[in-house]
DNA sequence: TAAATGTCAATGGTTAACAATCAACGGTTT
DNA sequence: AAACCGTTGATTGTTAACCATTGACATTTA
């Protein structure tokens, strides 16, 4: 079925836009904390570095603001956010609110292809061992939460989690950098949500979204201090 | 207070960058129907219409799409949304998520300053005859609303609602031109809201964020068919 | 006649140059 | 010493021209 034509033919469009090739490259740089907090992001500086005029760079610091990564302020150049513990109290009492209306859809909508890929996703979490990269925790988090949204069939609710994500996604990387813990809870905090899907309790689903996400926000703040 | 040279205190800038300028109007031209669901935006006439050059009608575009207004193809030129039930659909239920989000958050920290502006809100509400503008419905309602979101003092949920608050603009301005209604039933329906927030009880607020938001949606979707 | 291929007008994407903004800094004034 | 003012370097915002994409339509081929 994926042979080279099939490839082809799921390619969007011939080459994409240069802003959207520069936006997954910032963002990498910016979760993995390779741009750092507070660090300064000249339009021209980046045109030079990555050998493009400012426009695209325009195009791709104005889609990293709305994902929440950079503040841009007007002829002072964009920055790396720096996240509060305020900020992390704002993400995540969005993050549970998206995420129940996320996980209530989804549970009549989840098809056999979700859950093998939630089942898929476990088995890699369960074979974590210490030595795990940061990046591979917020990989598979995220591998994992993405089906509820996918399984919810909300583009707007979709893309409200999107705008929130990469803040999440910075917040977890440094989170494991400082503390390798993912191999010890990840697995059972979501095979307990796993299980709960299988029931079909939307009562007991958003309670279990509750604890988990609540619980992970104090690993967070405890993380920090 | 409020005098002139507050006033330029608080103007964050000489003069507006143009597609900041740009927006409001699209915005509106929208949201009102003289720019009418599927209309065709190309850059190129937009900008001769607004004699500017494409750079700041291009950014116009762009924050118009993350306001769920227009979609953008490459190459294809801007065009404004058309509302499907289902679009309308997933808009309510996440805009029911949000404000009950908004409305928790709110309760204990709404001011003497909130609750007079709510009162007036609802005192204008309560003055309106059956031959109201439909712009003015939106503004009242917005008005009331806005006040939760404010209150709230949560900036990644208001990013959030902003998102959508648009599409909400759009739709209520169109229901108020198809059915003029609002005068009858916008006082009762938020007075009683007002009246469950001086209370203070939270289960109670959030179940008639609930019942409002839920009649909004039918009615919304009644006056379509 | 249907499928494949080529053309093209409409449109966005990118570029480099120029204009406008703004906060920091140094000099002047009180 | 503190306040005020002008300058300036760093940076974005805007412009017009040029390049690339794309889908509809026309033409060619089998």
């Amino acid at each position: 079925m994926a042979g080279p034509l099939d490839q082809l033919a799921r390619q969007a469009e011939r080459s994409p836009a240069l802003w959207a090739t520069v936006v997954p490259a910032l963002r990498q740089m910016i979760v993995s904390g390779a741009l750092a907090p507070g660090a300064h992001l000249p339009e021209g500086e980046l045109a030079a570095a990555l050998e493009m005029s400012r426009g695209p760079i325009r195009e791709a610091l104005i889609e990293l603001e709305r994902e929440g990564l950079v503040v841009l302020r007007r002829h002072r150049g964009a920055q790396v956010i720096a996240l509060t513990d305020e900020d992390i109290e704002e993400i995540y009492t969005l993050r549970l609110s998206l995420e129940q209306l996320a996980i209530t859809r989804a549970l009549p909508r989840l098809t056999d292809e979700h859950l093998a890929t939630m089942d898929d996703v476990l088995e890699q979490m369960r074979a974590l061992g210490p030595d795990y990269e940061p990046q591979t925790a917020l990989d598979l988090d995220f591998a994992f939460h993405d089906v509820l949204y996918q399984a919810a069939a909300h583009s707007r609710l979709d893309r409200a989690w999107q705008q929130i994500r990469s803040q999440v996604a910075m917040l977890l990387h440094s989170r494991h950098v400082a503390r390798r813990d993912f191999h010890e809870i990840a697995y059972a905090e979501h095979k307990a949500i796993r299980d709960i899907i299988t029931s079909g309790d939307t009562t007991a689903a958003t309670e279990a979204i509750n604890h988990h996400l609540t619980g992970a926000y104090h690993r967070l703040i405890t993380a920090r201090h």
